[in-house]
RNA sequence: GGUCAGAUGGCCGAGUGGCUAGGCUCAGCUCUGCAAAAGCUGCUACAGCGGUUCGAAUCCGCUUCUGACCUCCA
């Protein structure tokens, strides 16, 4: 069996998965800004890290799963006039800005259920971490790396750039940011343009405020994650995941605040998820493509033909690696409906399947249906390849479904069926989280009540009474239920 | 403009120095009262041009094209 590795987006190395204090192992992950619905583009962060904490979790490990809810505003653009973002859009909504955060926060939470998202470990808010984020920026003045301005403070991203790689972590220069960044009007207050807010003075009309040894004000964007990260998973810890597009300035940012404050580097493994597009484009405000969750599994977008389920949006994601980009197109998310139920409906047979012995073992095909079983451990192990191991499943799922057809003699062991009935399950519900969605509720009464009708279309059909039979099954299909003529009779599923 | 990624069959998408990815679509077949479902078979690709190599779609270089980031963003 191989270990795990994971892409580190800080060595840009693909590197064997060691925790800095096994069995523990703390994981950080970049949450939502809650100042506007919860759309596609975050579903894929939470989706591929969801996976990595049901995986860590699978292998053994104790998981502290920290991510968190950014409910204070920010600046909307450094170098202009501050804007509280959560504040500007509470008065156009005429909300309260407490009220605006919450609206957000549970339609977030609703959809990542929806998703199958298990829920983190601490979920803590910006708003409740004044202190700690206060806290931190006092340290940083204090260790002579931060400086106060007019009320604000901004970090010294020039000292620290002399004893620290600034800008390893997203590949970027120091020297030709600050020649890039010279055309900016307002940096003025900033001993240098490449420097970052810490704390922000507020303007008497800013909602949202707090105290400070430096006034009123808000804290900045970066502060958060690393004070609320050092809070509850200590100086260093082993995994901090987010969006490719938070490499910078966002985490180049937390890596320097935290060094500085906790002295040492913070994170061990940096990993970042790649992009999604719609239709090939950008999905974003300015390109009037942005699909929200709802809308998405609804249908209720005019990009979209149809709505597609929360798992179906969950299964597309995953059959793509998560460094690569994700476009989101009608076609390819039809595929991937269907092939999804398929593989549901090859689950489900095998669930429900005993082993039976009817012919010799072929120990060939023995021998192939174990190394696809460890394959698909080999797969995971690799940064994630839930890709190769959804086609792996795939393969494992035409054995089943011809097993259950009868069309080919279950020719493995018993040990071998238990295996590969152990993958099913371990892979499809536990790791990857795919749940089948047409199964709710009140199966059993729903089921008898089934049995009862196709027992009475098995009848008229015995007297050749198809004009009934056929009346039965098409209406049952009208209705949303599929009847499915098998050697072993009839089954039934939602369609 | 700077930086960094990609360019794979009808579509979506893995992956790899030599061996069929997989899904969807399409065609044929098997099964079936008919259909659906399921299985089987077929369609076999790696942008272009050089180079390295016994051998490259996989490594290197160049060209073209696309995307992302550089600003709030997942």
């Amino acid at each position: 069996m191989t270990q795990l590795k994971i892409t580190n987006s800080y060595t840009r190395e693909k590197e064997i998965f060691e925790p800095l204090h096994a069995p523990h192992v703390g994981m950080y992950v970049c949450g939502p800004t809650v100042s506007g619905e919860t759309h596609l583009g975050h579903a894929r962060p939470y989706v591929t890290f969801d996976v990595l904490y049901r995986y860590l979790k699978y292998l053994g490990y104790k998981v502290r799963y920290v991510r968190n809810i950014t409910d204070a505003g920010h600046f909307e653009e450094e170098g202009r006039e501050a804007v509280d973002k959560v504040a500007t859009k509470a008065k156009l909504e005429m909300l309260e800005p407490m009220e605006l955060v919450t609206k957000y926060t549970n339609i977030y939470h609703d959809m990542m259920e929806l998703l199958n998202n298990q829920r983190p470990s601490i979920e803590p808010t910006a708003t409740g971490h004044i202190v700690e984020q206060i806290e931190m920026i006092k340290d940083l003045i204090a260790k002579g790396f931060a400086y106060e301005k007019n009320g604000s403070v901004y970090f010294d991203v020039l000292k620290y750039a002399k004893g620290n790689d600034y800008g390893k972590l997203s590949g970027r220069i120091l020297d030709d940011m600050i020649a890039g960044s010279r055309e900016l009007e307002n940096q003025g207050e900033k001993n240098n343009a490449a420097d970052f807010a810490l704390w922000k003075k507020a303007a008497p009309e800013h909602i949202m405020q707090w105290q400070s040894p430096w006034g009123m004000g808000f804290p900045g964007w970066h502060i958060e994650c690393s004070a609320m990260a050092t809070k509850y998973l200590g100086t260093t810890f082993d995994i901090h995941g987010g969006g490719m597009d938070l490499l910078f300035p966002h985490h180049e940012s937390e890596i320097a605040q935290s060094s500085i404050s906790n002295g040492k580097p913070p994170v061990k493994y940096w990993m970042h998820n790649n992009m999604i597009t719609v239709n090939g484009k950008k999905m974003g405000k300015s390109y009037g493509n942005t699909i929200t969750l709802n809308e998405m599994f609804t249908g209720t977008h005019e990009l979209l033909e149809q709505g597609y389920s929360p798992i179906t949006v969950r299964f597309f994601i995953l059959q793509t690696h998560y460094r690569s980009t994700l476009d989101f197109t009608n076609d390819s998310l039809k595929a991937a409906e269907k092939g999804l139920q398929r593989l549901l409906n090859a689950h489900n047979a095998l669930r429900d399947m005993t082993y039976k012995a009817d012919g010799t073992i072929d120990s060939n095909e023995d021998s192939a249906v174990n190394k696809l079983c460890l394959d698909c451990h080999d797969q995971m192990n690799d940064d994630l390849g839930t890709a190769q191991v959804l086609a792996t499943l795939f393969d494992l799922s035409s054995r089943v479904n011809s097993w259950k057809n009868g069309q080919q003699k279950m020719n493995a062991s018993e040990e071998t069926f238990n295996i590969l009935k152990k993958t099913f399950h371990d892979f499809i519900d536990v790791i990857l989280g795919l749940k089948d969605e047409r199964t709710s509720g009140d199966e059993g009464s729903m089921d008898a009540v089934m049995q009862l009708v196709i027992s009475l279309r098995k009848q008229a059909r015995e007297k050749k009474d198809f004009t009934t039979s056929d009346i039965i099954r098409d209406e049952l299909l009208k209705a949303g239920i599929q009847l499915k003529d098998g050697k072993d009779g009839t089954s039934w599923e939602k369609s």
